[in-house]
DNA sequence: CCATCATGTAATCATCGATTACATTTTAGG
DNA sequence: CCTAAAATGTAATCGATGATTACATGATGG
């Protein structure tokens, strides 16, 4: 953080608060600027968050070609967060019970979609940006597919499945944590008779109710 | 309200360029050329919907009170159409068979969501306008839901269903249909190693995959 | 010390949703 | 019929947004 130098310059605000006339670390402070307004529930616009950095509404343009970049910017951080829930639920599931596996994967999943729809959403939709224009975001989520894949898998190795078709098992899997989570984001939730306090409880109930379903008795 | 009658032709047409001050339907043709747009994947504007009536920019605040007013007229006849395709494929079912009727809804939601993507957005996503808003979206979905529930208690007491706890099946089969019509509307599908020519019969696996795994036995 | 580059500002543009004042056509009542 | 009111479309305008440009300022390194 360099100091300013109250010395030479005209001076342009003596008032205390002068602020320095470059921000510091504007590229991150739009950022998350940005994910709270997600957060919040507020609509993203460039704008808005240049006003939350205290900054002209061309400043983020320095540091983003135009606004896809910067929610690309939004949704790689976003991701990053999600990706570390799931890893930190996988580092506790033990090593050897490829299904335990799975449905501890599944879980964190839809922990984390749960307390974080905006940002779920931001990572899910192609809506705000187009999603092959992340190769961090490509790459991250190539990583999720081929591990859940390893662990079907490897529960298919250990005789845990009814079904050796573990493509069509991997992608019924992955299609119903992401209707559950788009369900509540989309908040058809208490349309379909969930209520509020029991979303996690049914969460589990529907992942439990898949793990069975594939399983050999 | 305007219920029109256009029994009467207007004389004025004679000319070939004078065309009536009055369009004739301006709201039915703004909602089909919404429904076009969205169908292009053009994103849906006031101002282009009403570009494509050859109409000036304020006219459609005439019909609609404001743009979601319009998104919801949209959504209204996209789900019509859904109901539709529906109510055609349970036409067609055994009555008998409720977990085959089960599956036949699940085939036809799945058929229609992957052959209008755009129209399926605007009916299943909060963004376009709050679903709320509009009782008859209200009312038809209500319906569409109680319509599974009872497909369901049937299979129950026929004695069909591994688990007697109907509401996480539905909510897990409603979770895994709304999830891959979404990942195939957020384009997830080819990152999970689904081709374009796959798309059908990976539909049709998910949804046997998922009744083989409730059914008993 | 100064030249160069990165970074922020100010002004401006086009598009969009929305509103208002006004014009025109349709329709209903006497 | 005729005319007044209601319905419907136009034109002009507003504020917000994404985006671009010219310019100002401050940081950095030779």
């Amino acid at each position: 953080m360099p100091a300013r130098q109250p010395s030479k310059p005209r001076a342009r605000r003596q008032t205390p608060e002068a602020r320095p006339y470059h921000h510091g670390d504007l590229r991150r402070v739009l950022i998350d600027a940005a994910l709270q307004l997600a957060a919040e529930g507020t609509e993203v616009s460039v704008r808005e968050a240049a006003r939350r950095a205290a900054v002209s509404p061309g400043a983020p343009f320095r540091h983003f070609p135009n606004r896809d970049a910067l929610m690309a910017a939004v949704a790689e951080e976003a991701q990053r967060r999600f990706r570390t829930e799931i890893e930190m639920a996988l580092g506790e599931a033990p090593a050897t019970d490829a299904l335990g596996r799975f449905r501890a994967f599944g879980l964190a999943y839809l922990r984390w979609a749960m307390r974080n729809p905006a940002h779920f959403e931001i990572i899910s939709t192609g809506r705000y940006f187009a999603h092959g224009s992340s190769a961090e975001l490509t790459r991250d989520n190539a990583e999720l597919v081929a591990l859940t894949e390893q662990m079907l898998t490897d529960a298919a190795g250990q005789g845990l499945l009814r079904s050796a078709d573990v493509k069509c098992i991997q992608i019924a899997g992955r299609a119903l944590v992401y209707g559950f989570a788009r369900m509540n984001l989309d908040g058809h939730l208490p349309r379909w008779g969930v209520e509020q306090g029991e979303i996690d409880r049914m969460a589990e109930g529907v992942i439990d109710l898949f793990i069975t379903g594939i399983a050999k008795h």
